[in-house]
DNA sequence: GGAAAATATTAATCTAGTTCAAGATCAATC
DNA sequence: GATTGATCTTGAACTAGATTAATATTTTCC
């Protein structure tokens, strides 16, 4: 486990200042932690899904995934933090999704239809990830079901996820998202530079200063 | 089959009428051929799979699960229209999904957690449902994991469709999400009145009128 | 077929959030 | 440690969409 503190500096008024640790921990997991949560895995079905998956470091700013280009893994986060957006045709980066270690990534879309993929998708921090390649992925649903189990459990509890945004999206005012955002995923405002918060949230960077100028005063 | 046409008339102006037909189509479709696009089923499978759902009717407006109960059953739409929708703390309804024929629909999380639900679902035209309880479908995925895989399938396929919604939010202004709702959806704006396609689209009635009016003008 | 309830429209006024433009702060690099 | 590019903040002018309230139209139901 490696720890990475930068110190930035946030000038409140003209006589304080508060400072932030920005984080880039990168924290090592297992991935057959996170997946025997939800079933019971076999030795030999452990090691042949451990075998079929591609480790890949990426350095902050990297590319797992480009815009325009066919999407071939899903992508496990291991260590690190990704975000997965959607550049617009004005040319504005939408932020769909934050990734932490534990979470699964990129584009399903492209990755079933093998489709150019719309969404990019990129390190925040330097990051260590798990390419699973789509033909393998195949295989090994067809050989172990119990993965088609942990991915329906996956995908179903993603579903609830993304129902919660989309209420929120239109129910909520940009500063309840804000503080539900915080609340929910206090981690990722030490990783995430504030204007992928922003568009997150579906605003403005300026916005966002002035709700959090807002709160501070 | 049956069909039951309404006549609505629409002002434009002071001169002109404009006739739509609202329908309240009843399609009857066989849920095992829905199923079997995406995955093959047995004899024993397609027979435990009927045998364990439960087929409700529904006249228009009345309730399949209401906000504040358990929800016991995976729903799904044989025939007519339901929608599911939230109720904030201002009372106001916020519609996240319709659903027709062929559409599987209710709260997930609901029924995963046992927690009671936050979303009611009602029908919009009479319609014929099937119920599959959570205890049963326990059971159908334990016995037949092909069962893993169906509902795997639908929770990704349904997953892409969420992020689109999303981006849709986001991205675009009301008047596009509106067109691009017809476009996707030209069957819903005939069953469905417009102050809940409003909700869906994440405006007012009173706006979506300017937008139409806008256009016919 | 008529009254009441639900749904749709219109218009005036208001506001949450955008846009634009400039300046302040921070991080990376040589 | 000075320069440069990226990120963050500030403020003024603007706009998409909300709110309110009144009217018109459609649907339901007796």
């Amino acid at each position: 486990m490696q720890k990475n503190f930068k110190i930035l500096k946030y000038k409140l008024n003209d006589f304080n200042y508060v400072t932030k640790k920005r984080i880039f921990a990168i924290m090592d997991r297992n991935i057959l932690s996170h997946i025997t949560r939800h079933v019971t895995l076999s030795k030999e079905e452990q090691d042949f899904f451990i075998s079929i998956l591609l480790p890949q470091k990426l350095k902050q700013g990297e590319f797992a995934q480009k815009a325009g280009e066919i999407t071939y893994n899903f992508i496990h986060v291991n260590a690190g933090c990704l975000m997965t957006y959607f550049t617009d045709k004005e040319g504005n980066d939408q932020v769909i999704q934050f990734a932490t270690s534990g979470w699964w990534t990129g584009d399903l879309h492209s990755l079933t239809t093998q489709q150019p993929s719309i969404y990019t998708t990129r390190a925040l921090a330097d990051s260590e990830i798990l390419l699973l390649p789509k033909v393998r992925m195949e295989e090994l649903l067809e050989r172990f079901p119990v993965f088609e189990r942990y991915f329906r459990i996956m995908f179903q509890n993603s579903l609830v996820t993304h129902q919660n945004r989309l209420i929120e999206a239109f129910a909520n005012t940009a500063e309840e998202r804000y503080s539900n955002f915080q609340k929910k995923y206090p981690q990722f405002e030490q990783f995430v530079p504030l204007k992928y918060i922003a568009s997150y949230l579906g605003i403005t960077p300026e916005f966002l200063s002035k709700i959090r100028r807002k709160r501070t005063v």
